[in-house]
DNA sequence: TTGAAAGCGCTAACAC
DNA sequence: GTGTTAGCGCTTTCAA
């Protein structure tokens, strides 16, 4: 492993001068800057970014947690989150919580340990609070935890359009299939925004809730399945993900119920595969890119200690496509 | 920041005490080390491990580069690799090449500069080869370079198990639809496998390629269109994974196709959500558990310094659905 | 414009 | 059983 010590003896100078040009910091001669940045060539020298953190005490990477690494919205959601940390010049560690409580708890003290500049987390289990109480810069995702800013969609507002839409195309059996409600999340605002929307029509909303910590198919199945047992004829879904929707449409139309013509079913995320079903799901847009932009630049912003809103809720709208 | 020398005063013992009961090494009175966690607790103290890297020359991460990792398909492979990372104490460090020459060759630098242990990297650019002369552990995932090791599920009897079931189901206008086959990634093997099949049987195969470096439903829908617009009735099709397929099939479906009646396809990689389409797609296996599980198994191994098999290619298998 | 030297928090000989 | 001490590779005063 080639260090700064060998560049600075190869050039003929010192550590300091090395680590001056490699910084750009104070001055330096023109000509001993091109000699170093020869020699850091020749020896294809990187500096070692672990020593460097142990140094300047700031590593440059962000903790990201997690519940489903492979669920669709959240893999977006990574894939811009990293993207946008990459443009700041910050790596990415991540953690993929799968929902247990005790594996959070660890990925905390793990990133903590690992002198992240900040955490964003997405957090789906129970008793976190007391967990986070870091010293270090937190964002939550979908979740309002005391003296910790959050960011999320505006899920109340889709709970509402999604109310609104459903009611405007004539349905009046109304069901809302979403997960667990028991998990403090903000999503579930997306439950009683839609249902306060359809009570003040004076209708009633049936709801199915999914188990605690699932992001499972099986289990939308069965939920879907339950629905369509059921007597009464429904004639709106609202579904608090596009993949719950499409999995809801599917157990529709094996039970001969067409949507949209007998029922019609709103999603929530827009996914990009929403476009791929049959029919095309219409859906609340949760707005992916901005939520990974805006929470970076406000984990970075927390991180050269500036202060940070506490609440950013980002603005849905209503994507009409064929499913409603 | 609580360190271990703070530790070490509290509990009236130098900070060599406390290494060696934080690390479990050398003889230690039961007292002191009692003693030791006690303050440990107190002071909620956590050893640094960026500190802890720089001595040991070992940071216990592993870089993971993607090339999308919004595809279903890789990101359910990063959470298991994340998963099986995690199991054996390691971290994973995230880089989403977007399937950018540049990008990916930084991300290596980064990583190295970082002190990752190894790195998984499933590259999708050109001219990976003569980047990749790094000095530590790599494992490419479905592709071939001189002196690196490398997995990938066995693409070959993929093709070929592919088209034996179009054949076997009677179809004769056979097309393969793939991502581009310019890149010399051991997933064209699917297109190999399936041409020589089918060329066996006295048949052709028409083709059609995405655009280089592309993940995208557009792209897909595109090339669909394409295949339709064609005179001569297909009746089957292998796709090289099952978005595609999907993309295919909903295609088929707009111009009146019936699938599997009029039209049979195929898809790759048994994502989970190729149960939610209807009809059921029908698709060839990757066994992506096994590949992140041996994945990272080979990477510690290599990163022990032990010898590893340079060729590990995992078993596939056709899941008979609906689609064909 | 450059260098010497201390220090970041931890590990690991070696000594006692 | 425990402490002393010299690093790991880099940054950063302070001095020259």
């Amino acid at each position: 492993m080639t260090t700064q010590k060998d560049v600075a003896e190869k050039a003929g100078v010192t550590v300091t001068t090395v680590s001056r040009v490699i910084n750009n910091r104070g001055y330096i001669a023109d000509e001993t800057r091109e000699k170093v940045y020869q020699v850091m060539e020749e020896l294809n020298y990187r500096p070692n970014a672990v020593a460097r953190s142990l140094s300047k005490r700031k590593s440059d990477i962000l903790g990201v947690i997690l519940p489903a690494v492979y669920h669709p919205f959240f893999s977006s959601l990574l894939s811009y989150l990293e993207n946008y940390a990459h443009q700041n010049g910050y790596k990415i560690m991540l953690c993929n919580s799968q929902m247990e409580a005790e594996k959070e708890k660890n990925y905390i003290n793990m990133l903590r340990a690992q002198q992240v500049d900040g955490i964003f987390l997405a957090s789906h289990t129970l008793d976190i609070a007391k967990e986070i109480k870091v010293d270090l810069p937190v964002l939550t995702f979908d979740r309002q935890i005391e003296g910790i800013p959050y960011i999320c969609s505006d899920n109340f507002k889709g709970g509402r359009l999604a109310a609104e839409h459903l009611l405007a195309e004539g349905a009046e059996e109304l069901v809302y299939i979403g997960g667990s409600l028991e998990l403090d999340l903000l999503s579930n605002q997306r439950f009683k925004g839609f249902k306060e929307t359809v009570n003040r029509k004076g209708l009633k909303v049936k709801k199915y809730q999914c188990q605690l910590n699932s992001f499972d198919r099986q289990e939308y199945k069965k939920l879907a399945r339950e629905i369509f047992r059921n007597k009464r004829k429904i004639d709106g879904i609202f579904a608090s993900s596009d993949l719950i929707a499409a999995a809801v449409i599917k157990e529709a139309e094996n039970n001969g119920i067409r949507v949209p013509d007998d029922l019609k079913v709103i999603g929530y995320d827009d996914l990009e595969l929403a476009r791929l079903f049959r029919p095309e799901i219409t859906t609340i847009r949760q707005p992916t890119a901005a939520i990974a932009r805006r929470g970076i630049e406000l984990l970075l912003k927390a991180v050269e200690g500036e202060e940070v809103e506490t609440e950013n809720i980002l603005d849905v709208e209503l994507i009409k496509r064929e499913s409603a």
